[in-house]
DNA sequence: TTGAAAGCGGTACCAG
DNA sequence: CTGGTACCGCTTTCAA
């Protein structure tokens, strides 16, 4: 296999009867050039359509033009939306992504890292694995001043810039709506302890329960170490929580496959929602409407998170010293009521 | 921003006073070397984390490790998962892909197209825009002996490397189905008409009425040229399927978005499902169980559909000289029977 | 079995 | 305003 040789700055050097150097410079525009010069430069560019090489460039700048991005999964709701966000924000800055899947797995995180770092890029934009509870490998990359934008899923990490959704907010009005609607016996199940996500949405739970003086029940709170990838850890934590002395009478779900695996789960048991059970999830389907019964939901600025994260990365990227402002952005996490949360009848523990 | 300097080559020849051509050799095993050097290399390399870089090999060798995938949008359940299968391939084989999104339009296309070329990929994956009706510019590319493997919306060239679904059968069973459970006028809810695989569907379609001597109807068959990237063009198709002159009582829907997108104008419109028309979808959506009620669906082999694509591209992409045998790799499409396409009772046309 | 050196396609420094 | 040239890191031919 040969591709048909592309055209040079060599040869419209030679073409032109000038210098490469000559030539370099004026399609950069560069203000030492003659405008008569860089016009002929660039007509003779234009008609061969000379395309840069850019490993030659890459290979002398020490720029690829790449960001790596490491998510722990690509089908997904949520995050397909927030990979959408990152193509368009970084193929409008003439960026690519590289895009590595960790499975929640923290030895695939460590080598994705360096499949990236051996493919030169740029920066970086990681949402850590439900695994990971060690961030050397993150901030050796810092220390080699290195870009990162963490999004989502954030380590613990000093002076980190990161884009995370408002998830305190997010499971705090899902479990201040569920206790308004009737429930509570309110069970919580969520991704590893360790992630960040799960530690602000358990505090929104905490906060809203506090706030209706409902005693925090640990025994309702349950941990999915694979992010909700095995039905069977959905499975268990439903069962726990159905067979807990007093069985739960509501769910709050933390993320796309933890939601959807429950919302199987409670089916195949034959549950009704939301007279036996009530559920508010997290999730970026588009039409949780269609879920029977409607599924009221927690919905994340996905693309914009996506967007925002890869412009606030090339901005550092393309910044001649690192950025010292380090920055959190917050976006919001909207909850939208429907049927899985509203109970039948408003006579709750009828006494 | 500056990254800690790695070690290179010369480097370790320096440090072992050695050429930087008996180096390299010794990196890639080469036979003239002796054992002796070779081990003292690679030591020396493995103690030092010597990595190569790619940037340079890629100069030298015209070849970048990297895949060019173009399809219409990623969020997406079923390109989500070829995605996944994608990177899952090519990863395995230490390449990288570039994935970019056409939303539908020829235009971003041929602008992607360009933008995979200028970044030198050994390779495209292809699933062609619904606008797009002219292939010249992968013929160019073709032309150029750059490899590309088209996959589920194939274009009409002739000696092309393809992987597709078996269309034809899945929409032949599925409307069959329809049929056999006393569905009669059964609309098609499909994308563009140019696309190979509207028209594959179309055909199984046509089959199954035939077979079962239901005239044909063109009214009965809509197009959606955005692929149901756009809630209204759906919203149109339905409409005109509710208002013809004799009603539809059942849609095949013919993809992912177009789906999601019926069912929710149908539960708008305040349509029982199956009683007041029946529906079977192409989707990928992992729970079709959950929607209300349970979907029966056509699915796809997405991930192994992008595992395969990545594989045979990348046998070309290694292989000395043009494959001349074209591979069209055909994978099944599955229905799976559910509430959706169920009536309630089989009298169905009382007279 | 090893080394010297040309060169991949650009960039940028130094001269003029 | 333009040209010459070293060099980025690696591969490979040619010579020893």
């Amino acid at each position: 296999m040969q591709k048909k040789d592309a055209i040079t700055i060599k040869d419209i050097a030679k073409a032109l009867n000038l210098s490469v150097a000559t030539v370099s410079r004026s399609l950069k525009d560069s203000y030492q050039i003659s405008e008569q010069t860089k016009k002929k430069v660039r007509a003779y560019a234009e008609a061969n359509h000379y395309m840069p090489n850019l490993m030659a460039q890459s290979l002398k700048n020490r720029k690829t033009r790449s960001i790596g991005l490491m998510i722990c999964s690509i089908p997904n709701n949520f995050l397909a939306e927030v990979i959408s966000g990152i193509e368009s924000a970084a193929n409008s800055k003439n960026y690519h992504v590289i895009i590595t899947q960790s499975h929640e797995s923290f030895e695939r995180e460590m080598q994705n890292l360096d499949f990236l770092t051996s493919r030169a890029v740029d920066g970086f934009l990681v949402s850590i694995a439900t695994e990971t509870q060690n961030f050397s490998h993150f901030e050796e990359i810092l220390s080699q001043n290195l870009p990162i934008v963490f999004f989502d899923r954030i380590p613990d990490i000093d002076n980190i810039h990161q884009v995370v959704s408002d998830n305190h907010e997010g499971a705090y009005n899902a479990t201040k709506h569920l206790l308004q609607n009737g429930f509570t016996k309110i069970g919580h199940i969520t991704s590893s302890v360790n992630l960040s996500i799960t530690k602000e949405r358990l505090e929104g739970y905490y906060k809203a329960l506090e706030e209706f003086n409902i005693p925090l029940n640990e025994m309702y709170i349950k941990y999915c170490h694979h992010g909700g990838m095995l039905l069977e850890e959905v499975e268990k934590a439903i069962s726990e929580l159905l067979a807990a002395q007093i069985p739960v009478d509501a769910i709050l779900t933390a993320s796309d496959r933890i939601t959807t695996a429950t919302l199987k789960s409670l089916q195949e048991r034959g549950l009704k929602i939301p007279d036996d059970i009530g559920i508010v999830g997290f999730t970026n389907f588009s039409f949780p409407e269609l879920f029977n019964p409607p599924l009221t939901t927690v919905n994340q600025s996905a693309f914009e998170m996506g967007k925002t994260a890869a412009e606030l990365l090339i901005t550092q990227i393309e910044s001649k010293r690192p950025l010292k402002a380090f920055e959190k952005i917050i976006l919001p996490a909207v909850l939208t009521v429907r049927k899985t949360s509203m109970k039948a009848k408003q006579n709750t523990v009828s006494s």
